[in-house]
DNA sequence: AAAAAAGGATGATATATATCAATGTACTTC
DNA sequence: GAAGTACATTGATATATATCATCCTTTTTT
């Protein structure tokens, strides 16, 4: 079961258009609903007050994005922004609850996509802590190749900081190592363009941090 | 609703006793059981295959130990190491999954359990990547006075390496911080044994990194 | 009780990354 | 098209932490 099906829920869904930048739902905020994206891309990330963010995911069309306040306190623990102009349906979470008091295979399904989303944050935990700047960056970047943009040539409204969000470092840093990897020949890095031209370096990169 | 709540499920579940030191699951291992702690304490970590493990959690009697591989692939993805002599009870997976399927509401705290440990996980990003020594070794001494052992004077199994592997730093920086906490006059730290002097100090110094 | 092993601690040094300031380029607004 | 803003980039320096080796203390084993 993907998201989709967890979208076809709501059968009085309510569409809502943001535009590039606005902010679907703020960390701190009240929970409500849980959103699934129709057309566009939004990055989902924490805040920690001081402009530090952590980039945890790039939410793409058909996926839903959610958060762990559900059923705990109805806070939102993420914020969700849109990097380009989205198109979201809200699903309303007292629907969600209504479907898993009567059909428990969806509850079930719910809670192997919530063990999914901790494998990978657990994967984000090791990485984050235990590799270094390049082992970061490289990881990021097969990210988006692998798994947002499916393809090793794609372009992106992500600019410098947001890749330097996703891999826990500042903003020059994550220049001065996309700018090695250009040098080594392993990626070409444009304003929101990238071509990866040897993955399998990247890939060795990221292992060993 | 707790774990213990948790605990009832299995009316025909299976007590082991682990010794000290003694694996209960390892990563990349088969998961066929949740384990409940009825004595003793476990550490629960992410291994990384290099010594560099990521201490997430001190489980403690009447808590339980699942894992993200449920209803995903049922593989390990953490590890848990018995500190102390503990007398543990296996929960077979597939009771779980009997339970979730006849009852509703077992799910629903099922699922707020899951999300209740995303916040957690969610905390634990943001401190591990944004903090440094002296906010993580803080941090880690304060979840052990509020939410392990209750008390700001405790004894304890676990070792520097131990509090250096929940604040993802190495054993050497862990104590050089511990001595600067105690010739600061905020703990006193003994082997297996602390004491908290000045527990707002530490607040601060854990929040801001 | 003695020996061995494990753990705590220290000092010196190397390395990684952040910080800060400044410049150049691209994009947006008027 | 010009001005303003945002972003990418660079260089120099400071700071934080890892690494390595060694020694001391505590615990475990014989």
């Amino acid at each position: 079961m993907t998201d989709e099906q967890l979208t076809k829920v709501d059968t009085n869904r309510r569409e809502v258009l943001f535009k590039t930048g606005e902010t679907i739902f703020k960390s701190s905020g009240i929970q409500t609903h849980f959103i699934c994206i129709q057309r566009g891309t939004v990055k989902v990330y924490l805040e920690d007050g001081k402009d530090k963010n952590i980039l945890l995911r790039i939410a793409k069309p058909n996926e839903i994005i959610s958060g762990p306040g559900f059923l705990v306190d109805h806070r939102h623990y993420l914020t969700a922004t849109a990097l380009e102009e989205t198109t979201t349906c809200f699903v309303n979470v007292e629907d969600i609850k209504e479907v898993m008091r009567s059909n428990p295979e969806f509850s079930m399904e719910l809670v192997k996509h919530q063990n999914e989303k901790i494998i990978r944050y657990f994967e984000k935990i090791l990485s984050l802590t235990h590799k270094q700047t390049h082992g970061k960056i490289a990881e990021s970047l097969l990210y988006l190749a692998d798994h947002v943009y499916n393809n090793d040539f794609f372009e992106t409204p992500l600019n410098r900081k947001d890749l330097a969000d996703m891999s826990a470092m500042t903003k020059e840093s994550a220049i001065r190592v996309l700018k090695e990897f250009e040098a080594e020949g392993i990626i070409i890095a444009g304003n929101h363009r990238f071509k990866i031209l040897n993955k399998e370096m990247l890939r060795r990169i990221s292992r060993t941090g």
